[in-house]
Parts: C-alpha cells; sequence; structure tokens
DNA sequence: CAAGCGATGTGAGCGCGCTCATTTTTTTCT
DNA sequence: AGAAAAAAATGAGCGCGCTCACATCGCTTG
C-alpha cells in the first residue's frame, strides 16, 4: 500500500513531466494521448486512469504554477500595498510559473477556461476556478471589502481574469508589456466595481 | 451557373435549419456531423464543402443572429441615448434574436468565441468579433470618443461581451434579470475605461 | 506458501470530426 | 447534339480522444 501510493504519484509526476515536454516540442493539438502515455512508459489506457480527460493533464500543469503563486503570496498580505497591487502580483506570479507554458498551452485552456464550458460541474478547470476565487475574496476581504462579494462581481473578475490570461498568452511584446498595462486597467475596472456594490447593493440576485 | 448558384444556397440553409433543430434535440456534443449531413439529406463528405468544421455551423448560426441585430439597429443612433444606452440595446437584440440557440449553443461557443483561440486568424469565430467590433467601433465614435481605440480599450470590451454572452447562456433567472444587471456593470466600466484612456494614453503600445 | 481479492495496468476497439480519391452532375465549347 | 472541362457530391477511411473487458500485480489471510 505504502509501495503502491508512492509509485502512483511517481506515475503522475512521469506523465505531467512527458506532456509538458511533448507539449513545448509538437503544441497541444499536435500531441496525442498514446504519445504521452509512451513517452511516460504506461499504456494509452494507464494516462486515463490518472487524468480523465487530455485538457485535465493542461489543467493539472496551471494549477501546479497558480498554486506556487499562492504559496509565495506572502501571508500577512496588504503592508501597506493597495488591493489592486496584490491582486498584480499575485497573479502576475501565477503567470510568471506558467512562463515555460504559455505558448502552448493557451489553445488547452481554451476548453480548460472559458466560462462557456461550465455545464460541467466537475470540470478540469471548474476547481481552478474556484480555488482562484477563493484566494482572491480571501484578499479583498483583508483590504477592508468585507464579503459576501455579489454574483456580478464575482462574474466580472473572473472574465477580467480570463481575458488577461488570454492577451498574456498571445502577448509577445517586450517584456509583456502590453499584459501588464490590461492587467492594471482590468484590476482598475474590478476595484471600481467593488466600490459601486459597496455603495447601492443593486445587482445582487435576491 | 444560376441554377446551382441556387441550389448551393438552398443545401446550405438546409444544413443550417438541420444543425438548428438536430442540436436543440440533442445537444451540441451529441450531435455528429454525420446526423446534421443526413438530417439535410447530403453526404457527410459534402456538408465539409459547406462548412469548413462543425463549428463553422453553429458560428454561421451565431453570426446571423447578430446580423439581424445590426440591421434592426436604427441607423441614426444616438438621438440622445447614452453610448451605454445604445450598446445595451445592441447587445441584447442580438441575444434575443439566439433565444432560441441559447441552451445548446454556450458549448459550441467555447470553441468559437474563446480568446485563447486567436491563433488561427481565419477560424469562424473572428469574422464575427472583427465585425461585431466594428459595429462598436461605429458606435462610440458616433457618441464622441473618436477613434482609433486603444489596445487595451478593445480587448477589455471583447473579454466584457464575452463574459456577459457565457453568462446569458447559463442564466436561468426570470427575464435573464442578472444578465442585465451584468450587462450594465459590464458597459459602465467599457465607457469608465474610454474615459481613462481620452485623457490620458498611458496604455496604448507605441 | 497458496488461495483469494481489490487495485492497477492494458490495448483492441468505438465513435467522432474531418479528408480525399473517385464518381456524378453541370457548364462550356464546337 | 456530343465531347471535354469544371464543379460538386460521395463515402470509405484516417487519426484522434477515450472506453471497457480483461490481464496482472501485490497485499492479506489460513
Amino acid at each position: 500500500m505504502r509501495i503502491t501510493a508512492v509509485a502512483k504519484a511517481e506515475t503522475r509526476q512521469r506523465i505531467l513531466d512527458a506532456a509538458a515536454s511533448q507539449f513545448k516540442i509538437d503544441g497541444w493539438q499536435n500531441t496525442t494521448t498514446r504519445d504521452i502515455a509512451m513517452a511516460a512508459g504506461i499504456a494509452t489506457g494507464t494516462l486515463f486512469n490518472y487524468f480523465p480527460t487530455k485538457e485535465a493533464i493542461a489543467a493539472a500543469l496551471i494549477a501546479e504554477g497558480f498554486d506556487r503563486a499562492y504559496e509565495e503570496f506572502p501571508i500577512g498580505r496588504i503592508e501597506g500595498n493597495t488591493l489592486e497591487a496584490d491582486l498584480f502580483t499575485l497573479i502576475m506570479s501565477g503567470l510568471g510559473n506558467l512562463r515555460d507554458f504559455r505558448k502552448f498551452l493557451a489553445p488547452a485552456c481554451e476548453t480548460i477556461f472559458s466560462p462557456l464550458a461550465r455545464q460541467s460541474p466537475e470540470s478540469s478547470g471548474d476547481a481552478i476556478r474556484v480555488n482562484h476565487l477563493e484566494i482572491v475574496e480571501e484578499i479583498v476581504n483583508a483590504h477592508g471589502f468585507p464579503g459576501p462579494r455579489s454574483p456580478v462581481a464575482i462574474q466580472l473578475y473572473w472574465t477580467l481574469f480570463l481575458g488577461v490570461f488570454a492577451f498574456w498568452a498571445a502577448d509577445d511584446s517586450p517584456g509583456q508589456e502590453d499584459t501588464l498595462a490590461l492587467l492594471d486597467q482590468s484590476l482598475k475596472l474590478f476595484v471600481t466595481t467593488l466600490g459601486m456594490n459597496q455603495e447601492k447593493e443593486t445587482y445582487g440576485r435576491k
């Protein structure tokens, strides 16, 4: 039982490594699940014992990157920073961790992140979304906007986040400075929304 | 040459009708291109002479709905309305035309609209996006925000639009009132952005 | 150690979107 | 009208993501 648990974790990691390197070589579309399985030294069927879908593999890579960003984020928060600055730091940290995957993960994220894919309640991307929103909620609260947020505000945040993510994935400007500008502007708008909702609770579902 | 042109248009329409009704019955995922072809009375191969991909069929249905909205939109515009109000009218009109498709088109749009799918320059959804942005640009200009818009502003608009679209597709609140609230708020933010960019041109790519 | 059993690995096979060599239909030319 | 060329339709077939009936492993028990 001990041995197998370790073996499973190792296999899982081997799949992720194999997938990451294959994606880098051939891109998302051109990498087949058979390729990944072969590179990881397992049968195709086995691969699907570890990840329910091909996109779940990519989702796991993305989740890893953002989880690392959450851990790195200073527990105390605030320290005189504005809410915008904290969210800016958090998001750029997450994107930074995904730097290596930027190019080839973009097409994958289409399916993972799309707000339109919401029909599958336990999709690969849903966990990432929920997790991310929890962290953001926490930070927002720490800055004196007591929750809970209205559904409109949450929806807006996620929409803006997706927009930034998508832009970042395709942004070849030097130092991704265009992404920085977009993120800055997006966060300003989000905080504006928070302010509005704080004054007049017009949009929450009753 | 005359006869075939008419026949081709008829076949095209037959495909769209067959697809729409099949989608309604079985949803997007469960409808196969073979189903559509059979229902339209043609071979599967023929279907792909008319539409390059399955998603292009859905894209055509969506484009039809929005094109109708563009036509319906009063040419004079403005007439004392705010920019928000005009955009609100336009978008709600487009969504209204897609009412019948709302439920089953959502998963399709994932691939069509996703900002992450930008890698394919002549994808089915790209034409819809470009077309829509042109109309919006025109309306914005008519309201005294002379173009051209900064890339950040355009990206933000499309992001917000997608968010609204996605929300609408899944919104079962009575009369889609939650969508109305989200759209209202989204447009406010967009106009805010326009105002900011007008005063200080900070974010445009040099 | 052998038998039993759950957990894990396996790969042939399914149904899908889509392709392309071929056949069928339509148009053009004399 | 008939022959040649162009356009359109066809469906067997390909490669993909994913499944599932079965094989294999490794642990527990007598």
